[in-house]
DNA sequence: CACCAGGCCCTAT
DNA sequence: ATAGGGCATGGT
């Protein structure tokens, strides 16, 4: 998931799959592995998705980062969700988007995950809202978000299944005016 | 061949 | 402060 979450990035799934498939294969789909490696030996396992020579410095520098800091999963996960979201800010390569999918898919934290297709979902079925918000300012970010979640219940699985849907309806959406 | 895909960083105003 | 360019591959 967290891999993911970076390797993503203005990239299509069928590429980030490739990218992990190579990890796999080359048995460093893991944060310790990655920490072990380097950027430079990251670098051409994650080709396929893209923008790699970034992407695999981000992947080494947050994989270096949760190891040190808090040696495994389940450790983090305790931590207040607040903290861990300033942290992941922080690091390079991680903005709003990918803390929070690393958080409310990776860490069981209740956020609610902005993206390019929730934005067109709102744009598209709540047209009224979505001028109130005003997409184009630099905060809309948090605006975005805080529609959301002050108008769901605080549940960590809704807020997976509920972004999950909008991805997939725009997705199937997507494909409708292709074959059109 | 042109365009796109679940961002983010850096730089020049 | 903020808009705009750069990053790069594989599929259609």
């Amino acid at each position: 998931m967290i891999l993911g979450a970076i390797l993503a990035q203005r990239t299509n799934w069928r590429n980030v799959e490739l990218a992990i498939k190579n990890l796999k294969e080359a048995k460093v789909a893991s944060l310790s592995a990655l920490c072990h490696l380097g950027p430079k030996k990251i670098a051409p396992l994650v080709r396929p998705a893209g923008f790699y020579q970034s992407k695999s410095r981000y992947l080494y520098g947050l994989a270096r980062f949760i190891m040190s800091r808090y040696g495994q999963i389940e450790k983090m996960k305790k931590a207040p969700l607040e903290k861990l979201r300033s942290e992941l800010l922080k690091l390079k390569g991680i903005g709003p988007e990918t803390a929070d999918s690393i958080l409310l898919y990776a860490l069981d934290k209740p956020v609610f995950v902005i993206d390019e297709y929730t934005r067109r979902f709102l744009k598209k079925h709540y047209q009224r809202f979505f001028k109130k918000l005003k997409i184009s300012d630099k905060d809309s970010y948090e605006r975005l978000q805080k529609f959301f979640e002050n108008n769901l219940p605080r549940d960590v699985r809704l807020y997976q299944r509920f972004h999950a849907l909008i991805v997939i309806m725009a997705k199937s959406e997507l494909r409708g005016k292709e074959k059109r």
